[in-house]
DNA sequence: ATACATTTTGGGGATTTTCACAAATGATCA
DNA sequence: TGATCATTTGTGAAAATCCCCAAAATGTAT
């Protein structure tokens, strides 16, 4: 056998599943195909030798998390992404994961899918990967129709989205049938997610989003889309004992994962709360628009929120920065403060923000602070008699933090 | 000589002054005689001998502070208020005040000053003090003239007042003509003082609380009236170094005072900022209002506070409440706690309230509760389980601070 | 009534924090 | 330039807080 050898996969099938199991028959081997979001598109069935991954893949119809993960960090899916030859993947017990060969399926420079090839008894040989890129080749345009077929499915996908996040559908009847028209199971309790870009999001970006969203088993995706720097999705949060640090662990993953797989920075992540009634949808989404708008105000001191409930006072700042822009109120502390640190150039304002910032912990402050704890000692010293400050008084304290927070933003 | 001799004082003089010199003379002692509220009206010259607080009261025009407060403390001045009988006074060297007899000028049941004599050589007998007596009946006519000529400026004084404080002059010039008219100083800087009673004040205590006023000799009174159960004052805060530490004092020992020497209780005393601009002066009178509001919302919480400034987060109570009631906010970790106490019928909302009240000192907060130490630390490790709360974070802290703090007033 | 879980209290040692003092450095002003 | 004041850092002892354990008390459910 040559890699001249007639294409044996030059025919025709009606399902992806008979192509599997002809390359399979072809290569003797057990087949997996994949999308370009680890979904499982088919498997072959004549061969009964399998690994635990393949087993998993298989019963969840998608890759699991981890191996994703895993071969994510050990450069397999970044190569297969790069390359159209066939990579051999290693034996990873400890994700149940045996010899392998894997190619990833082009339509131009665009992955599409994958095709796994699992070596059980026997390693395959050159000729089987020159098969094998064969196979990739004739798979595609199976995958393609496949994907086309997905794309219209989308466009109502985001209209019906849009509907909802702008309040247009009143009728709780209507959504349920919409939800139902799309094959989208309703879930009893939902929350909206935005993740906010530093920039537009590309189209590019928008790939990699989608199959980090896919790819996620963490958390039931009902609904995304993408709105200039945002991607705006709604998530089905009945499964959750803890919904809140549930959806917190899933923002910080998919932000840690954008980073480190995409390179793309500083997005920032909220929430909203849990809501059962499908006509709260808008609201959820104003919920998040406001959580961000505050979020982008202050984004250090907001930088481990993501939700309304955990603004804490942050909930109040408009509200405040109104009254303090509209009353010639002043800070006396902060005032004397100021003027001292004017005055000597020290920073005794910005002592004491960190201060409060680390819940009048010393030594914590001092760290931050990049010194000694009695050199903090002294200057709290210094700033209680200054600004004539009690530290022992919670009211007065909270108050401090509070001006120092609105004073920094006063301008905006 | 006995009490049925001619009456000596049965004759007319100008000035009070005149009766004074005659009495001395009569008596053969230094003569001082005083208004109701220990201003000195007259003193008598041809006598050189005297006393140190003699001395001051004539240097001051009015009896030193410390010498009221010890007379005041010793008796003499409780039993002048309740008998015509003239008393005699014992040395009291720490004052600077040597033995005397002390009578009190009586219009039907009403004191309108008090007739003092030095025993400077040799004591007064019996038949000294019948004429003592006599001449404190021919005083009063005189102190009758004063008071209704005093009565008079008094009226020009509140109607003066009551412009000022609801904004009714705005013309600077003719504000300090009106000062100048009345014969008042117009202060660099001011403050409005406001005591609030309980009850409407009546004439009686209206006395007292002018009685008060006048002989206090550690704030400078420009102005006072009295509104149903408030008595408002305008002072002047030129002279002082610390203003708002000085006000505070007085304002403690008026309540103080009110309570020791009359037992009215539970006032509540407020002031405003300081002002320069005497048009202001209705906007001052404005704060003390809205800070009185506050005060009388939360008792307890303020009860250290008496101006604006020091309100601290209570400022913006008025704003968070409205705001609380018009959305649909809970607290989540306030919620669980309730639903608990609820229960188990525990306190651990009054438990965690009583902690951030103390700044989160165990010690402080677990004495205030009579319960151990470690109860409390236990406590707090299931407040932080149940409501989900992270102590060391100042955000999360405050927010329970100030929800605690407004669940407790939603339904005013 | 009994078993079980929760809460309260106490002891005492480990760990931190606080405090006072001293030395060194930096800044300021005549 | 020296004298003075403000600031920083270090040290060590005293005080306080934290933490773990266990016993007792109380409440709860079967």
């Amino acid at each position: 056998m040559s890699s001249k050898l007639h294409d044996p996969f030059k025919t025709s099938f009606d399902s992806l599943d008979e192509y599997a199991d002809l390359i399979s028959q072809v290569l003797k081997c057990p087949i997996t195909i994949e999308d370009a979001n680890h979904r499982l598109l088919a498997y072959s069935t004549h061969d009964e030798r399998t690994d635990p991954a393949r087993i998993s893949t298989i019963i969840g119809r998608r890759v699991p998390e981890k191996v994703i993960n895993q071969l994510w960090k050990e450069g397999t899916i970044p190569t297969l992404l790069k390359t159209k030859e066939p990579i051999r993947v290693k034996n990873m017990e400890e994700i149940g994961l045996s010899h392998r060969v894997a190619i990833s399926i082009w339509k131009q420079d665009e992955v599409l899918g994958f095709i796994w090839a699992l070596e059980i008894d026997q390693s395959l040989k050159e000729e089987d990967l020159a098969l094998l890129k064969k196979a990739a080749d004739a798979v595609k345009n199976k995958l393609l129709q496949l994907q086309t077929r997905k794309n219209k499915k989308e466009e109502r996908f985001q209209e019906f989205f849009w509907k909802l996040l702008t309040g247009h559908l009143k009728d709780q009847e209507e959504i349920l049938e919409h939800f139902h028209a799309l094959q989208i199971n309703p879930p009893a309790t939902f929350a909206i997610l935005v993740f906010q870009f530093k920039k537009n999001i590309s189209s590019k970006e928008e790939q990699w989003i989608s199959y980090l969203l896919q790819t996620n088993q963490r958390i039931k995706i009902l609904l995304y889309t993408i709105d200039c720097n945002q991607l705006i999705v709604l998530v089905s949060t009945d499964t959750f004992q803890n919904p809140f640090s549930e959806l917190e662990q899933f923002v910080q993953v998919f932000v840690e994962k954008m980073n480190e797989r995409y390179g793309i920075k500083d997005i920032i992540s909220v929430f909203s709360s849990i809501y059962e009634d499908y006509q709260l949808i808008g609201k959820a989404y104003e919920e998040t628009q406001s959580v961000l708008a505050i979020k982008n105000k202050f984004p250090y001191e907001t930088k481990h929120i993501y939700n309304y409930h955990k603004l804490g006072i942050y909930q109040f700042f408009d509200l405040l920065l109104e009254k303090r822009k509209v009353e010639p109120y002043e800070n006396y502390s902060l005032k004397k403060l100021h003027e001292y640190d004017q005055k000597h150039n020290s920073h005794l304002v910005k002592t004491l923000e960190v201060y409060l910032n680390n819940d009048a912990n010393i030594n914590d402050a001092a760290k931050e602070l990049n010194v000694h704890a009695n050199t903090l000692t002294y200057r709290l010293k210094r700033i209680a008699e200054i600004g004539e400050i009690n530290f022992k008084d919670p009211n007065q304290k909270m108050m401090l933090y509070l001006d120092l927070k609105l004073e920094k933003y006063k301008g905006i």
